[in-house]
DNA sequence: GAGTGGTCTAGACCACCCT
DNA sequence: GGGTGGTCTAGACCACTCC
């Protein structure tokens, strides 16, 4: 349960290994010495060292390739400006990074997350597209938007390979709000198959709703990203004027 | 390393057991059956079944207690505005349920968490404040806040279990603006103290970084929650008529 | 073939709870 | 005592990569 009142080994090794790798004992890019060896050298069994290095990967510090070995892996993060969320066009003067978007699919489904309720999202079955969008080549966000069934097959394809809002844009739709609901969540069964991710990795969500201005229908999304690859910056103004609303 | 083609047994039980406690075949509040049954029931060793249930720990479904068994969780998850953020008081008009704020230790650091170069912050020793913040007597938020070192422990005092910003209002401080981050991340060591969660447990942070009207001095911060107990919600007006700042 | 790590197993031991 | 789950161990087997 809680554990032996004595330090756990593993714990002790995971700790041990996590500080090797921030000292850069052991370096980005290279592999860490076997678990063979990291298991004589601190004294307890494989089955410990591979324990603790299985709780070391929701840090993502760590990289195991099939054959090779384990191997310090690169971090490198994006900050997206929540200001400017599907609000502007430019994405990639917003990433300042030149980003892709790959559609996955287009389905019709009900939305399932429990969170979005928050957003008084329908219970109905809505058309749901799936994307990937990419910034230098490496997949940062796991988009699965949801419209009204009135949008067909046809006007999807249309959208291409855009940002959601930013096509919807081009058809002359104009939003009147957004509402945001950010929250953080263990990666989804798509999203670990997306960022090829293990079970329980964290990751940083967006969950969307835009509203048109004519409040004729609503679009609502969830934005999931892994963790240590996407971060939301925000600027508030003083509002201390208004107390609440 | 990515395992054997075959799905692996203790996925298997794992998504049976998550789609158990969804499908609520086991009850909130209730334990589920001995690791020893499920062994029996699967047709697995009993270390497969502990392996899915450890894997099953960052979902936050499950929590053990020592000598009686895994007791499915009941979740329960607070949203804040994130607009008010710091910004007005009535706390617990914000949160709407009454909110707890206690001081767990005031010392001097260095920042460390390198996310905070993201909101520039300096490199020198600050006096910093550690809080747990609860609400409806869970906690709910462990806030890491750095002043400058001319705040002494006396001006600390006076702050109590105050809210920082409101803290510092009463002292007739006002603030110009409000830089965030918001990601997420593993849970850090204090946050897994604080919060009883376990390594690798999915954690949402607020950094924060308030600017004074005089531009005198900056307030840092940090603000980290289980995934599962606190969101965030933003609400955007259109401002598409401005490009970018 | 020799090396790597992941999976699955069995078994021993410990700490905790309740009766 | 008999129940619970967590820790640590040893060993077998598989899939992969490189030589």
């Amino acid at each position: 349960m809680t554990g032996p009142i004595t330090v756990r080994l593993h714990e002790k090794v995971r700790q041990e290994i996590m500080r090797r790798v921030m000292k850069n004992k052991y370096k980005v890019g290279e592999p860490l010495p076997p678990i063979a060896a990291l298991a004589e050298e601190f004294g307890v069994s494989v089955i410990t060292i591979k324990r603790a290095l299985r709780d070391l990967q929701p840090t993502g510090i760590l990289r195991t390739v099939p054959g090779l070995g384990i191997f310090v892996r690169e971090r490198r993060r994006f900050v997206r400006d929540l200001g400017f969320c599907m609000l502007s066009s430019g994405v990639s003067e917003r990433f300042r990074h030149r980003t892709l978007s790959e559609t996955t699919s287009v389905t019709m489904e009900i939305i399932g997350d429990p969170s979005f309720s928050e957003l008084d999202a329908p219970t109905g079955k809505m058309l749901c597209i799936r994307k990937v969008i990419s910034a230098e080549d490496k997949p940062i966000l796991f988009d699965t938007s949801y419209l009204p069934l009135s949008f067909n097959d046809k006007v999807v394809d249309e959208f291409g390979d855009k940002f959601l809002s930013d096509a919807l844009r081009d058809q002359g739709r104009r939003f009147r709000k957004t509402r945001l609901l950010l929250d953080a969540a263990p990666a989804s069964e798509e999203a670990q198959q997306a960022f090829g991710i293990p079970n329980g990795y964290p990751t940083l969500r967006r969950l969307y709703k835009l509203t048109t201005v004519d409040r004729s229908f609503s679009v609502f999304g969830i934005a999931e990203s892994p963790f240590d690859r996407l971060a939301y910056s925000v600027e508030l103004g003083n509002r201390t004027s208004r107390e609440r609303s």
